[in-house]
RNA sequence: GAGCGCGUAGCUCAGGGGGAGAGCGCUUGCCUGACACGCAAGAGGUCGCAGGUUCAAAUCCUGCCGUGCUCACCA
């Protein structure tokens, strides 16, 4: 066995193995209770990024916890078309190319994007092998696969048939570089520095009188067909139902007066302009305003505007428009600013407002059951407050504009007839028989061009994935599914569209649990990004550390509520711990020798150190167990962490080398025992964290003879299929465990005054300990050994009452320690060192006394809170009095 | 502007009414027959500030300061 872990010998190896043994299978045929869990679908374009990492890490622990404790676990993988972010990459590759989407046509366009996804799709997956997690791979789900393209239609079919899907003409956020609809929350409002410019508007018939509204928009006026003031402002009554002549477009406009102006903002006049602002476009309403379009797709003036500006750029537009009002006399001046600006989060252009035809989902409508169902805990966020979160964007929904002006995506099952009539079909045939009917002959059809948005079939994934709207016996056995972990940015994309389509159309939650984990961020707390640079790739972590080495790190580190400030000192800690492991199992390795393997069963004999080791193992089982029930995963991590190397390495392997190079050979069997005993457990603790190492050394126990009980009964063959284990009080045993932590004190007290006077570690001295109560001296002489072998002593005296003269000493609860030393004592370091101890422990005296020395803390603590306290203030004064008399020691010597 | 978090050791963070904790870093000594990705011993903290509730507050409440995120608005 190497000295250190090398994680590549083995994580391919088991990974291979764990799918040839099938054990990432679900069975819904099978008897035993579900648990389920859908993947978050990554983007098909996508490669593993560290959130990535952190997201399916969580998921495989719950899995394989859960399958561990016999559940029939099933965890969906899958990917996400991504409309917008596949189309464009495509397009990319077909510009290098010298190709174009435009040249190549629709169909042609759609194949090729087909082709790469065959081709290159399923890069994502492959990583997250890589990481180790193991979901059902024979249930992998594509959101454009034909099963879920057909759950789009039917939903899309019947949302339409109860009007919860409509087409409508109103505002838009527009991407003018992608040329298509987004939806709000693809907007990234930005804060930046800009401008307002205030422009005069001349009134009609008046010659030397002008209404000024500010703007940060100037190319806009094109399009004003308004100007609304107040309508208690006085400054401006006696000019509403007058006009305004819009200058550069030479037209008329009405100047009325609307709640909307605010007399404090601007001038207190705002221009109007209902075809390329939201506000805007309801006041126009109000007002029955024309609407005029000034922008093509492109966002380039139309020919809505003087020829002057047709076809320029909406910023070339803005500059020639300033400059034109400015040479007319009507600017009046220009302000900075600081404003937010739309942003498309995809293309990073800015997002114009404009008027289209668009397919809306009334959101308010599925909203409802969706809050109810958060409401009474039907589905529960962890942690909690995420609800609010939840709340406040469902109770201030806003319609959903589904439909993009893409290619790549889920065309929408509309047609149109040649009159505009709108036939919804699942397919093309049943469209032309609704057409047939209503023309009452064969009508030729045009089918809507656009396709929906990519959060429309991801919002159906949790039933779409399991069959429907067939009723399939996956969908009977794993609907609702356990929990859903992922992170809060996608709580309204995505958590949120799911329970509103869950609700609807399976009349029942998707999932149970939210668990909402943080974001991963650098050691500075920035997001990480490639373009500051600070990325951690997964991939080069597996490769340096190894996957159990990342997963633990970021198991550890992924407390509730909070984000993950990660870096690479971190994960070499976490690192080190996986190597602690291996090279703990190692030392058994080397010494199991002739181990048989009827040995770990036995209960009969066990030591004190045994029935400590057992008794924090079992703990420590209970403990994890109750973590991961919880969501709390930096929790369990961290039990397993400090059990195994505080006490299994530092204490008990320690503690039992000299039964294993002694020649007892019934000690030494007990012994190999109870290692392989906690070694096994430990690792089966570790195992949904870590699941390559721990499958490793069982199965190099397994060599030995070693077995693990199986879920489904037997011995295990793997780790990935041994039953998890269960928390048994009859292995609590609370006595040795309190005389083991008493030895523990002593020994690190020893080590302590070792180190006062710089011995040597392989010096080998002897002590006096003076235990002040029977059991204590009964304690210390039943074990001697341990103490002489964990301090390295020659000899240990168990004085009566007298105290050596020329010594150190070291005071515990109820022992003192001494060691003698050769020669003259340094008395005023000492003294100094005994001084500050006394100190110390005088504080801690101090604030006991003051509350023992109140008789309300008496009258109404409860009693053990004041037995306790009690009982730490006799401990604290035997220290104080024994120290004491340290002191006038030293002072006689001196 | 509104909402939600977070301020605990040099750093990263647990804890969450009753003796201040971990990891990393730091100091000192060690290649002791698993491991230097290691072992041992240490140093280091008015638990952001101010009030309040309580026998008892790092912990609960209120306010303030600092900090982060989300949503909204911006002529």
């Amino acid at each position: 066995m190497d000295k250190v872990y090398d994680p590549k010998k083995v994580e391919e190896k088991w990974y291979a193995y764990w799918i040839e043994k099938d054990y990432y299978k679900s069975s819904p045929s099978g008897k035993k209770p579900s648990y389920s869990i859908v993947i978050p679908p990554p983007n098909v374009t996508g490669s593993l990024h560290i959130g990535h990492a952190l997201n399916n890490t969580l998921q495989d622990i719950l899995i394989r916890w859960k399958r561990m404790k016999g559940f029939d676990a099933l965890w969906v993988p899958g990917t996400d078309h991504a409309g917008i972010a596949t189309q464009m990459m495509v397009e990319r590759e077909l510009e290098k190319e010298g190709a174009s989407r435009a040249r190549m046509g629709r169909d042609k366009f759609v194949e090729r994007v087909w082709q790469w996804k065959q081709e290159s799709g399923d890069t994502i997956t492959r990583q997250l092998r890589r990481l180790g997690a193991l979901p059902d791979w024979d249930m992998e789900r594509f959101t454009m696969d034909e099963g879920l393209s057909h759950a789009v239609r039917k939903v899309f079919v019947d949302l339409y048939s109860e009007k919860l899907i409509y087409k409508d003409k109103r505002l838009v956020n527009w991407d003018p570089k992608l040329c298509t609809a987004i939806s709000d929350l693809e907007v990234d409002q930005r804060e930046v520095s800009g401008h307002f410019w205030h422009f005069k508007y001349p009134i009609e018939g008046s010659s030397d009188e002008f209404i000024t509204v500010a703007t940060t928009r100037p190319e806009t006026m094109l399009g004003d067909t308004a100007v609304a003031v107040h309508p208690e402002d006085h400054r401006y009554k006696h000019l509403v139902g007058k006009n305004a002549a819009l200058p550069l477009a030479d037209r008329p406009i009405p100047i009325i007066a609307d709640e909307y102006s605010d007399p404090e903002k601007g001038t207190g006049a705002v221009k109007i302009t209902p075809a390329h602002d939201f506000n805007d476009f309801e006041v126009g309403r109000r007002h029955g305003l024309p609407m005029i379009n000034i922008f093509d797709g492109t966002a380039h003036l139309n020919d809505s505007v003087p020829p002057k500006y047709r076809g320029l750029d909406r910023f070339e537009a803005r500059r020639l428009v300033i400059e034109d009002m400015e040479a007319q006399g009507l600017l009046d001046k220009i302000e900075d600013t600081r404003h937010t600006v739309p942003y498309g989060d995809r293309s990073g252009v800015v997002v114009e407002p404009w008027l289209t035809d668009q397919w809306y989902v009334d959101a308010a409508t599925l909203a409802t059951p969706a809050i109810k169902a958060v409401e009474e805990g039907r589905i529960r966020f962890v942690p909690k407050y995420w609800e609010s979160t939840y709340f406040e964007w469902l109770r201030n929904i806003e319609p959903w504009c589904i439909s993009r002006q893409l290619w790549w995506g889920h065309q929408i099952p509309a047609w149109y007839g040649p009159d505009g009539e709108i036939f919804v079909a699942m397919t093309e045939e049943e469209a032309y028989g609704a057409a047939k009917k209503h023309y009452g002959k064969e009508t030729e059809l045009r089918r809507d061009p656009d396709v929906l948005d990519t959060w429309f079939s991801s919002g159906l994934w949790p039933f779409s994935t399991l069959g429907w709207p067939e009723r399939t016996p996956e969908l009977e056995k794993y609907y609702p599914t356990s929990v859903l972990v992922t992170g809060f940015d996608i709580i309204f994309f995505w958590v949120a569209r799911m329970i509103m389509q869950g609700l609807k159309f399976m009349d029942e939650v998707p999932f149970r649990d939210v668990y909402i984990h943080g974001l991963i961020r650098d050691e500075k707390g920035h997001k990480m990004s490639k373009t500051s640079g600070n990325v951690i790739d997964p991939l080069d972590v597996i490769e340096e550390n190894g996957a159990d080495a990342l997963r633990f790190s970021l198991t550890a580190l992924a407390t509730q509520g909070r984000d993950i400030k990660l870096s690479m000192p971190v994960i070499q800690g976490y690192r080190n711990f996986i190597n602690k492991i291996w090279n703990a199992s190692r030392f058994l390795f080397m010494n199991l020798g002739d181990y048989d393997a009827g040995a770990e069963t036995t209960k009969d004999g066990l030591s004190t150190y045994d029935k400590w080791i057992l008794t924090k193992l079992s703990e420590t089982v209970k403990e994890v167990g109750d973590s991961f029930e919880r969501y709390e995963f930096d929790k369990a991590a961290g039990v397993i962490y400090r059990f195994f190397w505080s006490e299994y390495c530092d204490w008990y392997i320690e503690s039992v080398k000299p039964v294993l190079y002694g020649d007892d050979p019934k000690g030494k069997q007990r012994t190999k025992g109870v290692l392989v005993r906690v070694l096994k457990t430990a690792l089966q603790l570790l195992h949904p964290i870590a699941p390559f190492i721990s499958e490793e050394l069982y199965q190099r126990l397994r060599g030995f003879g070693i077995g693990l009980s199986a879920v489904d009964g037997g011995l295990a063959e793997s780790i990935v299929v041994s039953s998890f284990p269960e928390y048994d009080v009859k292995e609590i045993y609370r006595d040795e465990h309190d005389e083991v932590e008493l030895m523990k004190e002593i020994v690190v007290g020893v080590r302590n005054l070792r180190a006062v006077i710089g011995l040597h570690p392989s010096e080998k001295v002897s002590v006096v300990l003076l235990p002040e109560t029977k059991q204590a001296r009964k304690q210390i002489e039943d074990n001697e050994g341990f103490i002489l072998s964990l301090a390295s002593l020659s000899g240990l005296e168990i004085a009566k009452k007298d105290k050596p003269k020329k010594a150190i000493a070291h005071v515990i609860p109820g022992v003192e320690i001494f060691l003698p030393v050769e020669g003259l004592i340094d008395v005023g370091k000492e003294t100094e060192r005994i001084k500050k101890e006394i100190g110390k422990i005088s504080k801690e005296l101090e604030r006991t006394e003051k509350k023992l020395s109140n008789p309300e803390f008496l009258e109404r603590a409860p009693e053990e809170i004041v037995k306790k306290e009690r009982e730490i203030f006799e401990e604290l004064s035997f220290q104080i009095k024994k120290m004491e008399d340290v002191l006038s020691k030293l002072r006689e010597i001196a």
